[in-house]
DNA sequence: CGGCGTCCTTAACTTTTGTTGGAACCGGGC
DNA sequence: GCCCGGTTCCAACAAAAGTTAAGGACGCCG
């Protein structure tokens, strides 16, 4: 993979929620990325850690979680190519959470001090990444909403639709069907749920016709059905410079 | 109120966390400031609204909530002196939920120009700001956890233990109680349950002489039990400048 | 000081979700 | 091909939380 297809998916996502000038692209093109590899279901960044770097999803999926003292997991946020789900260890520079990858994943490693004298270089960059840090919070924001307000088979809906529409921006949704790499487990630990509850709740929206989920991919069956279920207002995803 | 003390909470609040030059403080008390009263249960700012001005709250307590579509409200955020709950609105343009006050509110607006200006003369001060929101972030984000994987009672023991924390770093907590004006009814909406069920919980910790609440002003009975239950760690907080 | 509205409180009942335990399925390694 | 571990799937039962309904406390205002 040449190196500037490593990073199109990171200024392509940058260009249509913040809108960025040639410079600051070629700024952006020139920071250095150590690239490597990860195994499905491993830890990238560990809850506790003081981070040096910040971590570009370069192909895979990624989440972020937190376990708390009884063990229970709660997943925070899913990650696809183009973001970087860690930025914010650039000025909290302790992990409060950990980063871990959800399928295997090529990873592009940024450190943080390029990244600070880039940022006191343009402060238009700054600001663009600080965009993005603040889209994370939104996202947060809803997640909050999804787990507290709605009910298991709404808040899967949702969390589907979400992930469809960040895919759509980079691409990677065919037809009525997107990839969503998370076992039973691991969505009853997004929604706030049992597995067996998530296998319950999968189940009655395949039997209402509704979204078919099997091996990692969701496939819409009635997406009138779909959009009434998931409640999904996108507003809070920014994803247009001026909103 | 003389207008340094107007802008004396934040200042403290920044220094805490962030550590700020004698510079940076001075251009923080330069800032423009339009102070305005609100009364309780008061809209601040929309959701939907396109801001061109922050809110630091200089005294009284606000929540951040959004509302979906079946009218169900999932409480965000409480917000204390010294806090500016809106920052986020510099770059994120349009409001993706509201700010309204709990209690009757003295608030001071900041011109968004007047802040980017700010930013730019000073790249430090930005950063400050921006780990600012970086920390409310991650108050989202325990947020998450605490109404995802918490039982109820756990629930409602760690919101009331993250506010007393907050608190304590503005010189609000008064032996073992503290200020928590809420209603059932928005406490039900902060934790994802119903004001019933917030009620069932409130009167369990009451019996288990756990904690009582009585209007508005929460009193620890029994400090050890109180943390057990809130299952609280405070590193999310993010409260000394190198954590 | 009496009436009104809001909040708090409680009980009885329903629904949702969690728990336990087990069977079927599936892919990868031997 | 066959076993093994992880996932998926399911049912029966238990616990937590939601719903509905109604009485009581309290402060505010006329």
């Amino acid at each position: 993979m040449p190196s500037d297809t490593i990073r199109a998916a990171l200024v392509r996502r940058l260009e249509s929620s913040s809108g960025l000038s040639e410079e600051d692209v070629a700024e952006i093109q020139a920071l250095p990325i150590a690239v490597k590899h990860y195994p499905a279901e491993t830890p990238v960044v560990h809850d506790g850690e003081r981070a040096s770097e910040c971590c570009l999803i370069i192909e895979g999926f990624c989440a972020r979680s937190k376990t708390i003292a009884s063990g229970k997991r709660q997943i925070l946020s899913l990650h696809i190519p183009g973001e970087i789900p860690d930025l914010m260890s650039l000025f909290l520079h302790v992990m409060d959470h950990e980063l871990s990858t959800l399928t295997s994943c090529k990873l592009g490693f940024i450190n943080h001090d390029a990244l600070r004298k880039l940022h006191r270089r343009r402060p238009a960059v700054a600001e663009i990444f600080w965009r993005d840090t603040l889209i994370d919070s939104a996202m947060f924001r809803e997640w909050i909403v999804n787990v507290g307000q709605r009910p298991a088979p709404a808040r899967l809906a949702h969390v589907m639709m979400e992930l469809r529409e960040r895919l759509r921006l980079i691409g990677r949704v065919e037809g009525a069907s997107f990839e969503m790499p998370l076992t039973q487990e691991q969505i009853g630990e997004a929604l706030g749920i049992t597995a067996v509850h998530a296998n319950r709740v999968i189940r009655q929206l395949r039997e209402e016709g509704i979204v078919e989920l099997h091996r990692g991919r969701v496939t819409v069956l009635d997406e009138r059905k779909f959009l009434d279920l998931a409640d999904f207002d996108g507003r809070y995803l920014h994803q247009s410079p001026t909103s």
